[in-house]
RNA sequence: GGUCCGGUAGUUCAGUUGGUUAGAACGCUAGCCUGUCACGCUAGAGGUCGAGGGUUCGAACCCCUUCCGGAUCGCCA
């Protein structure tokens, strides 16, 4: 039988009981975390967010209460009454922070019976993720999950100190809105008072919150849930959320750069205490590309990539010929004493490059015997004394070579390069190495659609200087874009927003928009920009990501309360499920889900 | 949509070339135990080996189909 709390109030949560109410009278509540019966004295040790207090229950302090203790299980809810008391000398548990004392009970109060749960709840089990989800408040009691959820809180609270002393404005946007035709796919919602149309949940707020600055409210942040319906990955979950941050009378990157680095300096201080350097590391596009292969570079290591096509290029070597057609190359990362690397471990490197789209790589081992190369008997001495030029190249090194066109190269090596900075142990994973990255391409191609698409998205501003290429070498163009980079994880990104209606008109039209389309899908985004613009910009970070950076996890069902599979379920409360009828009915009242 | 890995007790796993009654640890139940804190000791319960079909004298194991989970590529302006 259930009891009641009547009467009691909790003094505090178990985690916080010290040596200094000893003596004193007590009341405690939370789980049974563990349950020890040695006969005459019942150990439990209760548990609550804040930590792991120790009951005893004997004959000898009420024996009444130490009979109700021979019932008790795990994961029972108790609430007690009783003394504290310090422990002995050599029975103090240097684990638990209350481990040099203990409430000695006098009323015990069976609050909440509990059956075995379906795993062990404790910190150390290893349990089947789908498990854990179907049961997610019992995985949510494990200190680990409770330790991250925290931390979230920490990093909001941090948040919103950090902007409203900035004198930004919390305004919150619509979940129901128009669905948009540039990229991911929308999550649908059906209107049953205007059958046959649908709202969109927003992939992000980037048109509320441009639309906030045309209103005037000059600075807005929003801890904004968005939605992408996409496939999922260990860190990408259907619905997250961002630190969203638009503020006008902005023309120059750095005017936003300056807040989002205040403000990230400002959560890591807050939420785990370490200091971050008073300027962040900078680099362009380009260079990040060309040195490290990726968009995102982790620096912790290094490791480069080298250009070579020139080295390699008239060495007859028919994969290397194509490399002198247009946007192809050939490129190496120098391994520092990998020589001895087995033809599995080669093999291995080719196969993570094959992932990326390469056909796989090619590598010269600088052995102290000699040359060993697949590829020996294109390389004369010039050749080979070029590379060891260019390539700081000793004996005893192994160079890894993949040649392909810009993007495949890129890729692949720049995805070797992580994998041999982690197999090696290349990066130090306590550290937080942040940086910027900034001017991007305005444009990428589209092969698919055989079109410009906006790498951002078609709200970003040109670069002053690359206007004039707007329309004669697009691709030339760079944008007023910016990322920031947190071991080599993207935490947010942003950029000067267009602000003139003629370069946003134009921004459309380049990336394939009929005016039709405009009209139809931004018509009221294309008529504000009517009515005086400010000139704006901002920048949003993946909340979740930066929870998943600051309490080193690489999971973000870790960070995020209820999460998803990799189904986009719930596997808990079985979401999404089929409707009944009667539902049904009230949104296609005549069955037809189809126009055609 | 592609590729890879996995599914055996409540949980985590082992299971030999295909061969008696499918094991271990933790958990659970009962008994004993006054200082445990991964308490200890004794005994016990607990299995449609994801599902369906096939090969075989015989299948957890081999083959086919299928379901489920995870990782990853595509995708994610």
């Amino acid at each position: 039988m259930a009891e009641f709390l009547t009467g009691m109030k909790r003094t505090k949560m178990c985690g916080l009981f010290s040596a200094e109410e000893v003596g004193l009278e007590v009341t405690a509540m939370g789980f049974v975390a563990k349950y020890r019966n040695l006969g005459s004295i019942v150990f439990v040790d209760l548990r609550d967010r804040t930590g792991i207090i120790q009951l005893a229950f004997s004959s000898e302090i009420d024996k009444c209460s130490f009979e109700k203790a021979q019932t008790v299980r795990n994961e029972f809810v108790l609430a007690v009454k009783g003394t504290v008391s310090k422990r002995s000398a050599n029975n103090v548990n240097i684990r638990i922070t209350t481990g040099e004392i203990e409430i000695l009970v006098t009323e015990l109060r069976i609050i909440s019976e509990a059956e075995t749960p379906p795993f062990n709840i404790t910190e150390e089990s290893n349990v089947n993720e789908a498990m854990r989800l179907r049961f997610r408040y019992l995985d949510l009691r494990r200190a680990y999950l409770q330790k991250l959820i925290i931390l979230r809180d920490k990093i909001c609270l941090a948040t919103h100190n950090y902007l409203s002393d900035k004198g930004f404005l919390n305004i919150e946007t619509p979940f129901l809105g128009k669905s948009t035709p540039e990229g991911a796919r929308d999550y649908l919602v059906p209107s049953r008072v205007n059958l046959g149309t649908f709202y969109a949940l927003p992939q992000s707020p980037q048109i509320y919150k441009q639309l906030l600055m045309i209103s005037g409210f000059d600075r807005y942040y929003q801890i904004a849930r968005c939605f992408r319906d996409e496939d999922l990955r260990a860190n990408r979950q259907p619905e997250f959320t961002q630190i969203d941050i638009e503020m006008s009378y902005v023309d120059d990157i750095t005017d936003v750069m300056d807040i989002a680095e205040g403000l990230i300096r400002y959560i890591f201080k807050e939420s785990i205490g370490l200091d971050l350097p008073p300027q962040f590391k900078k680099i362009e596009y380009q260079e990040a590309m060309e040195r490290f292969g990726s968009d995102k570079p982790d620096t912790r290591f290094s490791l480069e990539l080298e250009n070579i096509s020139e080295v390699l290029v008239d060495t007859g070597f028919p994969p290397f010929e194509e490399s002198q057609k247009k946007d192809s190359s050939i490129r190496a990362i120098n391994i520092k004493g990998g020589a001895d690397y087995s033809r599995k471990d080669i093999d291995k490197l080719s196969a993570v490059a094959r992932e990326y789209g390469a056909k796989g790589v090619f590598s010269i081992a600088f052995k102290k015997e000699g040359i060993s190369s697949s590829l020996l008997k294109y390389l004369d001495q010039i050749v080979l004394d070029k590379l060891k030029n260019r390539l700081n190249i000793q004996e005893g090194d192994l160079l890894i070579i993949v040649a392909d066109k810009n993007k495949t190269v890129f890729d692949s090596l720049g995805a070797i390069r992580l994998y041999l900075g982690k197999t090696l142990g290349l990066i130090d994973e306590q550290s937080y190495d942040v940086l910027w990255v900034t001017n991007f391409p305005l444009y990428e191609y589209d092969e698919k659609e055989d079109r410009l698409a906006a790498m951002h998205h078609p709200f970003t501003s040109p670069l002053n200087e690359d206007l004039v290429y707007l329309e004669s070498d697009p691709l030339r163009v760079r944008a007023k874009a910016y990322d920031l980079v947190i071991n080599g994880q993207e935490a947010g990104g942003g950029s000067i927003r267009i602000h003139s209606k003629d370069i946003q008109k134009k921004m459309f039209e380049i990336i394939g928009l009929s005016q039709e389309d405009i009209m139809h899908k931004f018509g009221f985004f294309v008529d504000a920009f009517k009515y005086g613009v400010p000139p704006h910009g901002g920048l949003a970070f993946g909340l979740d990501r930066l929870v998943m950076l600051l309490g080193k996890t690489d999971n973000i069902k870790d960070v995020i309360a209820f999460p998803k599979n990799q189904s986009a379920q719930c596997l808990m409360s079985d979401a999404p499920s089929t409707l009944d009828v009667r539902q049904l009915k009230e949104i296609f009242p005549d069955g037809k889900v189809f126009n055609d």
